[in-house]
DNA sequence: TTGAATTTTTCATATTATGAAAAACGCTTT
DNA sequence: AAAGCGTTTTTCATAATATGAAAAATTCAA
């Protein structure tokens, strides 16, 4: 879908000093690590590959793809499946990957408030960053009930229909925004996807004043979502807290009841991140 | 803890077919990536390290361990903060590893593993989970013996009567425990079940020091049952693992002959789906 | 400004990653 | 069973490139 092929560098200068020349940081990249972090990117996406398409569409040998995935197989990266002679993403891969959330404590501190928050409202609690332009979603507690939302965490989703996304986007500076949305080609995935620019600019301030956005079916149709953002020391926004549900459960009315728990919720979280909400302008 | 260095290579022999020699497949890791995996994998175990430590816990040289660096930053992989020169895990990393979570579920983890449990003790395995305050079982793999523990799959059982359950419960938060514990009656099935509550606290807390635990007839007569938890990244005891058999086969001398290997089946689940057992306390 | 510590870059070299092709292997067909 | 086919491993020669030492650049602290 997004870049695939060479990585994109930017600005890892040493205590951010600046640089009158472009980063040559290229010539830095070691070509066979960044073919093999090529490879195991693109395993992840897919569920299972065969040796040989892997290959064919990296554009690469049999053999060394092979030799990779071997080698990434030794430290439980990837797996290999006997019966079907599948490759795919291993366990190995999701405890690292794991660690980058315990290096914030920002998930810790928001489990307590989203176990609360999803008994309260009863629906599917989620809780997101922003990750170069879309929603990352780091943590969910799911609900009870049987038919649930379900986001597992991990997922990057645009933030133009996301309700966490528009909750960040609410409080951004103008500069960022203009360049997040410059990025943006606010797809369409449900015919209430917003996808004017100016009514989204609109929907934002409208989110600014009342503290909380609403995802309605903008990005799966059948699903709502109610979401606010979490500040941290500096005032900036950096997650949101979410519930999301059926419309059959989630309706324009109970979007009221609703979005008192959301709001606190993220005012808990923000507090408990040492944050502080942002001066109103 | 365990493995650090060089991965190791097992079975990954395609369609399980037998080979006389010795997997040769040491010669196909491929050195460099093999290393730089290293460092990740280190990186991810630490919160923030500069430069220079990393190349030195390594063992390379600075050179090598920052070009390293920069391709996985290329990548999101690892991320560089130009504050206080540190280097870390990076989102790149969490995206890739929690698509391994959507592919396959516990149940299909657990086969395999609960196989080999059921082939090495010849009792029966099960694996469950808790729901709402019982052990819900959620597979089995039933012994050859013709006196057999059976335990349907979709069961319900409570909690304080069942191997799985108090191993569930005797790593639970405090408070956690409390609301499980106030909604049972701690009912009683056989004399041998424990109703008093702090002699079921007491039980709990052995569990916790021995790793496994006991039901000694205390839901079935003539039944006994020895299980252990299994970890969720988070440190959180998902599941339980357990073989259960007739009095008659599992004495309480064979508890110590049987414990090993379901003790060794939940640590193997537990990394499977890319747990972790958490720091004993 | 000078100095110390860390980082990037340069460069020559040897390591080793790589692809072609052959071998081994599993599954299907005759 | 045996042969055929599509895979996956292994072998091997070669060129690519990863690597470390040391120099250069850079930042922070006095």
């Amino acid at each position: 879908m997004d870049s695939q092929e060479s990585g994109s560098n930017e600005g890892r200068r040493a205590r951010g000093r600046p640089r009158d020349w472009h980063d040559k940081t290229e010539q830095n990249t070691i070509k066979s690590l960044d073919r093999a972090m090529a490879v195991l990117e693109y395993l992840s996406r897919s569920q299972g590959l065969p040796l040989t398409r892997i290959a064919e569409d990296m554009g690469q040998s049999p053999a060394t793809v092979y030799r990779v995935l071997v080698t990434l197989e030794g430290r439980g990266l990837v797996e290999f499946d006997g019966e079907d002679q599948l490759w795919n993403i291993g366990p190995g891969a999701f405890v690292i990957g794991a660690r980058f959330l315990r290096r914030t404590s920002l998930v810790d501190r928001a489990r307590p408030i989203m176990r609360k928050l999803m008994e309260d409202t009863g629906e599917t609690a989620n809780l997101g960053i922003e990750k170069e332009g879309s929603v990352l979603f780091l943590s969910q507690v799911e609900t009870h009930e049987t038919i649930r939302a379900f986001f597992p965490p991990g997922t990057l989703s645009d933030m133009h229909a996301s309700g966490i996304g528009k909750a960040l986007m609410a409080h951004m500076e103008a500069d960022r925004l203009q360049r997040v949305l410059a990025k943006s080609s606010l797809q369409a995935f449900t015919d209430h996807t917003i996808t004017d620019r100016d009514a989204l600019l609109n929907d934002l301030a409208q989110i600014r004043d009342r503290g909380f956005s609403i995802d309605n079916e903008e990005r799966t149709a059948g699903m709502r979502c109610i979401a606010a953002p979490v500040f941290d020391m500096n005032g900036e926004a950096v997650a949101g807290i979410s519930v999301s549900g059926p419309t059959s459960r989630v309706t324009p009315e109970d979007v009221a009841r609703l979005s008192a728990p959301v709001t606190e919720a993220a005012k808990a979280l923000t507090q408990a991140i040492g944050g502080v909400a942002p001066a109103l302008s």
